[in-house]
DNA sequence: GTGGTCTAGACCACC
DNA sequence: GTGGTCTAGACCACG
């Protein structure tokens, strides 16, 4: 699939999935009906333990972005879309204004911090990374 | 002191100290030779356990940051100054870095990530939070 | 596991715990890849606070010698062996340095103090302890 | 005086001075009948707290080699030759014991144990420091 | 007054 | 099960 998963960056292995989960249903990568992989696919695939796949597909489920199909597995929801645009719109808000919160109370004055949001801004989309 | 910490924002407590300590240093709000408030006052000032307080202190004394004065408290060392303007650059570039990363590979795109990011500057550099 | 604890000996016991873990990485009891007793199963052992244990192995963290694995509690690091050697030596040497200064200043005589020497390397190699 | 303090080497202030006088004592660097500095001039030399003079001068009493003369301070007692020459073989060997000990539980073997003890030993006997 | 250590017991996220 | 964090309260050595 289309996860990178870090194990070491502060974020939970289970968030990072569905935080992930969610992005490609908003960027299109996944579409309502389509079918994510199995519990135990999932988990053979990232090496990790089919428990932390299983929470991330629950959080997933009370979410409203996948539901069970009789014996078929989980697929993702039809309003998904919506729900999942508006989720990214969110989740990438936030944790930009956590970061330049946490940078302005620390002092960096207003060009240096700008001129270091530019730098990271063109490694970022340089390199497909 | 001029620490701001909030008890649910996913950064442990004693992190956010050590955080804001060097923050502060870096910014020349307290100074080489300066002390820092005592386990317990800071403790009572924070309404935090003191041995939170502790924790973080402990943390920034093997950083190099403080140095005990035997019976006197915590000083600040006579490097920590470069240590910290460095610490606070690495600290933050990378929680910046972190954050567009993620806001990349969640398929927004350059013009509104962009966008978000004015906006969210916008509102951390005007109210003087 | 293989650690004696003194709880009365003037070092704090998470030290003695950092020290022992370190000089069984040296002399090869614990390798890296290894995985050491469980926070909580090393604390019933040495009739230990959690805590104390928790907190020597957040120490050997930092110093690098373990690292976590998640879920499945904390192994040697691979370098922690090459690391470990070293520090014996250090740690070691220093202590040795240490008494040995002050016996030489309290002004016992060379010869007395050579014979002293023997006479506890002696009874120190003796019993199997 | 003759005393060298080391603020961080781990042994308190005060115990460092009451293990010197006695030395001082054993050594006959200070007599039977001899006049100690007082609290204050101690302190002074020392750039220390007075209150960790006192302290040390206290144990020096409790342990039978100073004695109060009215009006006049400290002196040494008249057993405190003999008493100090036993207790500086007691503290030295119990220091060495220590580091023996576990020099030889970190696995280091014999030969390079006694072979780190000669290189210590001789560096130093070697410098008067 | 200061920091350092330890115990006890709790809750959390993760595997 | 694992480690990580936090609270609460105690005792110690030191200045």
């Amino acid at each position: 699939m289309f996860l990178h998963i870090n194990p070491s960056n502060g974020i939970a292995i289970y968030d990072q999935i569905v935080r992930q989960v969610k992005f490609a249903v908003a960027r299109g990568a996944i579409r309502p009906g389509n079918r994510v992989p199995s519990v135990r696919e999932m988990a053979r695939e990232l090496t990790l333990n089919p428990n932390t796949v299983a929470r991330a597909y629950q959080k997933l489920q009370s979410d409203g972005v996948l539901e069970p199909v009789r014996g078929m597995g989980l697929e993702v929801t039809s309003d998904a879309l919506t729900h999942c645009r508006a989720e990214r719109q969110k989740l990438i808000r936030e944790r930009i204004h956590d970061a330049l919160i946490e940078a302005q109370q620390s002092g960096i004055e207003g060009d240096a911090l700008r001129q270091l949001i530019d730098q990271q801004l063109a490694s970022v989309t340089e390199d497909g990374r």
